[in-house]
RNA sequence: GCCGGAGUGGCGAAACUGGCAGACGCGCGGGACUCAAAAUCCCGUUCUCCGCAAGGGGAGUGAGGGUUCAAUUCCCUCCUCCGGCACCA
């Protein structure tokens, strides 16, 4: 067999990319409907905040989410992989305010900007499935599933304290509190107390806690992260009756348990003997009351003040000096029988339990602390094991330990954790406490004073009152004409002509709330969504997302490990229990793809060191830039960016090009050899082992692994074996080396051409889901039509893959000592006897007694010596 | 403080079920090609010791211990870094 050489053909990855985006955006080579007859795989990557340009860090996510897209739907899946875009939010109006430009203008403008990268980057997104989370078509389904959760008590108005970011003018939810700062802007959190809508998360804070031990498929440290968010505890809740003002002395005979009490909530009731006070947080319910009823009401509401006055943040996080005061009342410790006074404390936290605990300064360290600050008495209730007795008096901590409880009555002797459940058990008896199992989870707030949202669909009605907007009047549509004044209410609330609205119920003139919703209630629910974008019936047909749905496989970063992906977690559980999905969790696999640093941090326009993936395209083009980006590290690590590593990316992809450019004529147009009833040469049956063994590699690294770096690395070494092959095996020789005299027919072995034939053909399959572009030309380049999308993942023979001959070392008491190349299926006994007459093993041997030799079989021989 | 995750060459990393530590790439060094350079191709590159050399010895995966014929991998103690929670009663 001959063929011609000619000049090689050039790499140009920018023309590449152009020619083949454009196909595939001609043949929506990417749509795809419900089709029961294939498996289904729906990859997602967590949708974008329209900022306005795509910088590294974020594309990243989604090259990563690409790969395993292409590389599934070559395995026969049928596979959703779909983009959109989280398009509400602050900085839009931000803009507005300082810029006058309408958020909706900005945002679309942003829209089509970020697509035109990633469109330029070659994600093979299924476009006509794309959303945007600010059209009325898509926010109205929001609204939809606010008056469900309304009338299922999963959405309710609540007046509260809530944080409030000065800079942002709005309120946030503690999840978006980092480190008392705004999770957006960094501004300190303050407080404020407005009615705020809220949704009931925490009915399912269970739920969510339990199935978290299912999600097997989700990072260890995102679970983590959940399950500490959500705080369980388990304890008990107490009674200690009020005395009236003026009364310190209890009543000898015991309150009756419907009288007037101050309830707490502790996890250590085994200490409840040792309660000598009782701790209100500043803001208990009754505080007022204690106030007017005491001697100088003005005196104790001064206290308070200070108290509620007292940085919100530094007060959470115990920066804030311990303080309190004494109310002047007594409340009953009902194991003790005594009274015991009522003091107001800075530390402890309204919105945590009851907002009342009994302190025992013998066994926790913050009462004890308390204490001793006011003279208070302590009292030891549980000593330690082992140990020399402690006295309340020679104590200089409190022993928050387990041990055997003392002074508690009936109870002496029992081991703390034991007396838990009995004096629990007797207070439960008594009818004035019962277990309880308390979460650090709270209730969603919602309600946001800003523009750019969903609207909240309730109108307030003098006589009516609260009233849900009826189904058939959704959407409410945000008013398009608004003043952007930044000022600290609801910009709704100044457009009059939008906030009166007739009421539903009686058709009387009435008021439309004027918050809008969290955008993470958008964020909740969008991957349903794209199951059946167009619906204007529903929020989404059950039957497409009972294919699709759950997501197999989301990817995104992991500052979303609490706040989205629990609020998602809660929305499929609404609506599982409206009937509309059927499984319990949305994402089955979660990959936390790291962060893109440059110079040591993440990129930010602010910081001025993005890498905008647009300057790279046209560097290099997209395939290199997507090479990098999977090859240089696990997708879960962090990366830092270096324009080195690219290029290295680039010449790798040139060299695959050189190489299939200079057998690619020799293929095209006749038939290549068929490689059956042929009998390759033994180089050539290596080259075939290896094409196989890597097939093997790169298939299982890739799904289920998802070490995309090591795929890259396969096909590298695939790449260096054949270019190896050409140099010593073919009469060719190695891609651009030709000396322009040698120029003319070279004969090669048919065995020789059918082997590189089926090495390049599953080296450009395989690298196709990282470099599509190049993968295309080049499959196209190697005689194949109807290009990558006609076709299948290569398969590989084990028998191939397998080397006939494997090398195996030698160890003398676990140290190598030499190699020995054997035939594969060699027998142990073989092996054995192998190794002991190797020369280099005998050194080690000699003089000594053999006492035992392992043969892991096919690995590693290990002589024990004495 | 509690709960997770991680620590491997000059750098990014690999080692899948306990079996040759450092694959692959970057960088660096050398060579080939070239009038020359770039590009390309080939070789070398954990540290250290012995040797002119071929070659050989020793150490080595944060530290120390343990289990094992054999440990980056499993167990214990500790150190450091990253992340989460944290006056949560």
């Amino acid at each position: 067999m001959r063929y011609n050489f000619r000049i090689v053909r050039d790499y140009h990855p920018q023309s590449l990319d152009r020619k083949w985006q454009a196909r595939w955006q001609d043949t929506g080579a990417f749509e795809v409907t419900e089709d029961p007859s294939r498996p289904k795989f729906y990859c997602l990557e967590m949708f974008a905040y329209p900022s306005g340009h795509a910088h590294v860090g974020h594309v990243r996510n989604y090259m990563i989410g690409d790969v395993m897209a292409r590389q599934k739907r070559m395995r026969g899946f049928n596979v959703l992989h779909p983009f959109g875009w989280d398009a509400f939010g602050l900085p839009a109006e931000n803009a507005a305010i300082k810029q006058g430009i309408h958020p909706e203008q900005s945002t679309l403008a942003n829209i089509a900007h970020m697509k035109g990268q990633l469109q330029r980057l070659g994600i093979s997104y299924a476009w006509n499935r794309e959303i945007a989370t600010c059209l009325p078509d898509y926010y109205k389904w929001n609204q939809w599933l606010f008056l469900r959760m309304l009338e299922r008590d999963l959405a309710y108005r609540k007046r509260s304290t809530v944080n409030w970011c000065p800079s942002c003018q709005t309120v946030l939810a503690n999840e978006q509190v980092v480190d008392g700062g705004c999770w957006r802007c960094g501004t300190a959190v303050g407080s404020r107390t407005l009615d705020q809508w809220f949704l009931r998360i925490t009915h399912y804070a269970q739920e969510l806690l339990d199935a978290t031990d299912r999600l097997t498929e989700w990072p260890e440290k995102v679970l983590t992260m959940q399950r500490n968010w959500i705080g369980r505890s388990e304890g008990a809740r107490v009674k200690f009756a009020l005395l009236r003002a003026g009364v310190s002395e209890a009543p000898s005979a015991p309150l009756p348990a419907d009288a007037p009490a101050v309830e707490v909530f502790t996890t250590r009731i085994d200490t409840i003997f040792g309660a000598t006070f009782v701790l209100l947080a500043p803001e208990h319910e009754w505080i007022e009351r204690i106030a007017d009823e005491s001697a100088d009401p003005a005196a104790v509401r001064a206290q308070v003040q200070k108290f509620r006055a007292q940085d919100r943040t530094a007060r959470m996080t115990g920066e804030v000096e311990k303080e309190g005061f004494f109310t002047g009342r007594y409340a009953v410790n009902p194991f003790t029988g005594r009274a015991v006074p009522l003091w107001v404390a800075n530390f402890v936290l309204g919105e945590y339990g009851t907002g009342a605990v009994m302190a025992v300064p013998g066994h926790d360290q913050r009462d004890f602390e308390f204490a001793r600050k006011y003279g208070l008495p302590i009292t030891v209730v549980v000593q330690p094991e082992g140990q020399p007795p402690l006295s309340a008096d020679a104590m200089t901590e409190a022993f928050v330990e387990p041990g055997r409880i003392v002074g508690s009555g009936e109870f002496d002797g029992l081991w703390s954790t034991d007396a838990i459940g009995r004096m629990a058990e007797a207070a439960e008896a008594r009818g004035i406490g019962a277990r309880t199992v308390q979460f650090r989870l709270k209730d969603w707030g919602i309600s946001r004073q800003r523009y750019w949202g969903t609207p909240i669909p309730v109108i307030y009605c003098g006589h009516c009152g609260m009233v849900p907007v009826p189904d058939d009047q959704l959407p409410v549509e945000l008013p398009a004409m608004v003043e952007f004044t930044g000022r600290g209410d609801s910009p709704l609330a100044q457009v009059e002509a939008w906030v009166t609205a007739p009421c539903p119920a009686c058709g009387r003139p009435a008021r439309r709330e004027t918050d809008t919703m969290d955008t993470f209630v958008d964020s909740s629910w969008y991957f349903y969504r794209y199951c059946d974008p167009r619906n204007d019936r529903q929020a989404f047909d059950p039957a497409k997302v009972r294919y699709w749905c759950p997501v197999d496989f989301y990817s995104g970063g992991v500052e979303h490990a609490i706040l989205h992906l629990i609020y998602s977690r809660f929305f499929c559980r609404v609506f599982r229990d409206l009937g509309m999905v059927e499984h319990d969790e949305p994402f089955t696999r979660l990959l936390t793809q790291g962060m893109v640093l440059k110079d040591g941090s993440a990129m930010s326009k602010s910081k001025g060191n993005v890498v905008d993936p647009d300057d790279m395209l046209a560097r290099y083009g997209a395939d290199a830039l997507r090479l990098y980006v999977m090859f240089v590290a696990p997708p879960e690590n962090e990366i830092e960016w270096t324009d080195a590593g690219l290029e290295g990316s680039a010449r790798f992809l040139a060299r695959i090009w050189r190489v299939a450019d200079q057998w690619c004529d020799a293929f095209a147009g006749r038939a290549v050899p068929a490689l059956a009833g042929l009998a390759p040469n033994e180089a050539e049956q290596e080259l075939r082992r290896v094409t196989h063994d890597t097939i093997r590699r790169v298939t299982h690294d890739l799904d289920p692994r998802v070490h995309l770096n090591t795929v890259v690395s396969a096909l590298m070494e695939m790449v260096n074996a054949l270019y190896a092959f050409c140099e010593a095996h073919t009469n060719t020789g190695i891609p651009g080396r030709r000396a322009k005299g040698e120029a003319g027919p070279v004969e090669e072995r048919p065995e020789t051409l059918a082997v590189l034939k089926e090495a390049l053909d599953a080296l450009v399959l395989m690298l196709s889901p990282f470099a599509p572009h190049t993968a295309e030309e080049l499959w196209e380049m190697l005689g194949h039509e109807g290009g990558l999308a006609a076709a299948a993942w290569p398969a590989y023979d084990p028998v191939i893959a397998r080397s006939s001959e494997i090398v195996v070392p030698v160890q003398v008491n676990g140290k190598l000592r030499g190699r020995l190349t054997v035939p594969a299926d060699v027998t142990e006994e073989a092996l054995k006897e192998l190794a002991l007459a190797e020369a280099a093993v005998r050194v080690h041997t000699a003089g000594k007694t053999v006492a035992r030799v392992i043969v892991a079989k096919g690995k590693l021989v290990n002589v024990v010596v004495k």
